[in-house]
DNA sequence: CTGAATCCCTGCCGATACTG
DNA sequence: CAGTATCGGCAGGGATTCAG
């Protein structure tokens, strides 16, 4: 399923390794496209915890405003790591989760959290 | 040394885990900054797979500027990711390692790559 | 309540030209 | 060879306002 590592560590054998260029198709870009922007690993890491509401995140994250939150959810919707759930009657409510895909990102910011935590 | 994970999948029981905006000490965002910019992971992957010059790394990444070159290298340098090596003697000749911090960016440019590899 | 539309400001990065 | 200086275009994102 995935790919297999080799002799260099952590690099896979497979010929999107070795493109020239940045390409939306290689697998690293991918995932940090996902990641991309101010505040959206903040929004993953909220939901980690659970289902929330808009409310719920803009509560969790007060200094982010309700527009660049609007993007993230959408982002992170489009990306396959959220899934929406708009709440019937009034008012509006709409719920945010991860979806599988969504929590496999918790291995991965793991991952970013021990090379950023190492002291040397 | 790095921190235990809990409950929730890959979220470290820290108090930088719940910071409430986004903070140049929370170890995810020191990865993510040593990694931000264009063409840097890719240039980390030419160094993963052993010491190159800067002319090198201009030939296996031709599309990239030797202006933005620079910046990548001074920054990655800067984040304690590379060595720089000064050649004496002319002409001027530069030679680019990774640190043992920087070759541990290899299973987090793997966690990175798993994630966007998947296909479901 | 949950967004979308607009405005403005800033920082990235590509191109080009220049230097030790 | 290995950079630095400068300029310009463009996208990110914060504040505010409007809408379903």
């Amino acid at each position: 399923m995935t790919s297999q590592t080799v002799g260099h560590p952590g690099l896979p054998d497979d010929p999107r390794a070795e493109v020239a260029a940045p390409s939306p198709s290689c697998p690293v870009e991918i995932t940090l496209a996902a990641l991309h922007g101010r505040w959206t690993t903040l929004v993953v890491r909220e939901l980690l915890h659970g289902e929330r509401t808009f409310t719920e995140l803009r509560r969790a994250l007060p200094a982010l405003s309700d527009k660049v939150l609007s993007e993230r959810l959408a982002h992170l919707t489009e990306a396959g790591v959220l899934d929406r759930r708009r709440e019937p009657g009034w008012p509006p409510r709409v719920h945010y989760t991860l979806t599988p895909r969504g929590r496999r990102l918790g291995p991965v910011l793991q991952a970013l959290w021990d090379w950023g935590a190492e002291t040397s």
